[in-house]
DNA sequence: GCCCAGGATGACG
DNA sequence: CGTCATCATGGG
């Protein structure tokens, strides 16, 4: 590792290389003795922390700032979103956590492999996706497969990546993608609303996996994803709705997400990044067997 | 052997 | 418009 990154020490640009690559927001990395391992575009990157100094290959710096959002002032958005003594604690246990700037294409298949999956088996298919019809990279491991490469395989070639009854929507997404390029600078131009509805339009994106694209791919955040640990801890901490633990209407969906969004402000995104990261595992019975 | 997971879809009242 | 079964798959 020749390249490096001093953090300045203090407070304004906090920065912890584990809790954002840990908390489930991209699916291609992985830690061995202590360095990070993983591809994003095309660079095969590793990087490491050790308190104020970050060091890496593989990449540019120009590229590592904008990757992992380094540039923005972290401290200001937590000062914001930092509304009451359960986000307060999440930040305090996480402060550092970023969130990327992931790329459009590859987040939005990886959120639409997501759906009612748990985070071992969403890497496991993003992996065999990008082994099989991504371009090999110099040194080991394969780029993301871009659409067209996507749009060329069949829904049982996607079903051999482990990707079940999600295989024809992710075909159908890379085929829409593939005759529209420019679908990415559609979004970013639209404004929030209109972005989601936009990306609505693909087989398999819900109003959880499009907001979760929003999130990480186009940094509109005020996307508050809200899956079955955000709800269970908004009813439970913040909306004071115990109750039925049936499946999620759209209505509660939605108005989770828009307390959210008045409670935590413009940033509410970076309020549910935290908060996932601090997630329990509260099901009760935790496993047996 | 069950229940669960960063849910979405289509059918049906 | 709201509700509901169904959809593959691996991990606890």
């Amino acid at each position: 590792m020749e390249q490096s990154i001093v953090l300045e020490s203090g407070s304004g640009a906090p920065f912890d290389l584990d809790a954002t690559l840990g908390c489930g927001q991209a699916f291609r990395w992985e830690k061995r003795d202590g360095t990070w391992h993983g591809i994003a575009g095309r660079h095969r990157i590793r990087i490491r922390q050790d308190n104020d100094l970050v060091r890496f290959d593989g990449a540019d710096e120009t590229f590592i700032r904008r990757y992992f959002a380094l540039d923005l002032d972290l401290a200001g958005i937590l000062s914001s979103i930092d509304r009451d003594p359960r986000i307060h604690a999440a930040i305090e246990r996480c402060r550092g956590l970023r969130i990327l700037r992931q790329e459009p294409f590859e987040t939005l298949i990886s959120y639409i492999c997501s759906t009612n999956a748990n985070i071992p088996v969403i890497k496991k298919r993003i992996a065999l996706l990008a082994e099989r019809y991504g371009d090999p990279l110099p040194g080991g491991g394969h780029a993301f497969p871009d659409a067209s490469a996507l749009a060329g395989c069949t829904e049982d070639d996607l079903r051999s990546c482990v990707l079940g009854y999600r295989a024809p929507y992710a075909c159908a997404t890379a085929a829409m993608c593939a005759n529209n390029p420019e679908w990415a600078e559609r979004v970013t131009a639209l404004p929030y609303s209109d972005a989601k509805n936009v990306l609505m339009e693909f087989p398999g994106v819900g109003p959880k996996a499009a907001d979760c694209i929003l999130l990480f791919a186009f940094q509109r955040y005020e996307a508050f994803p809200v899956d079955v640990h955000i709800r269970r801890m908004m009813r439970r901490h913040y909306l004071n709705t115990a109750g039925g633990d049936g499946p999620m209407t759209c209505r509660e969906y939605e108005a989770i997400a828009a307390f959210a969004r008045e409670h935590f402000g413009p940033h509410a995104g970076w309020a549910q990044e935290y908060l996932f990261c601090v997630r329990e595992d509260d099901r009760g019975d935790s496993g047996r067997g």
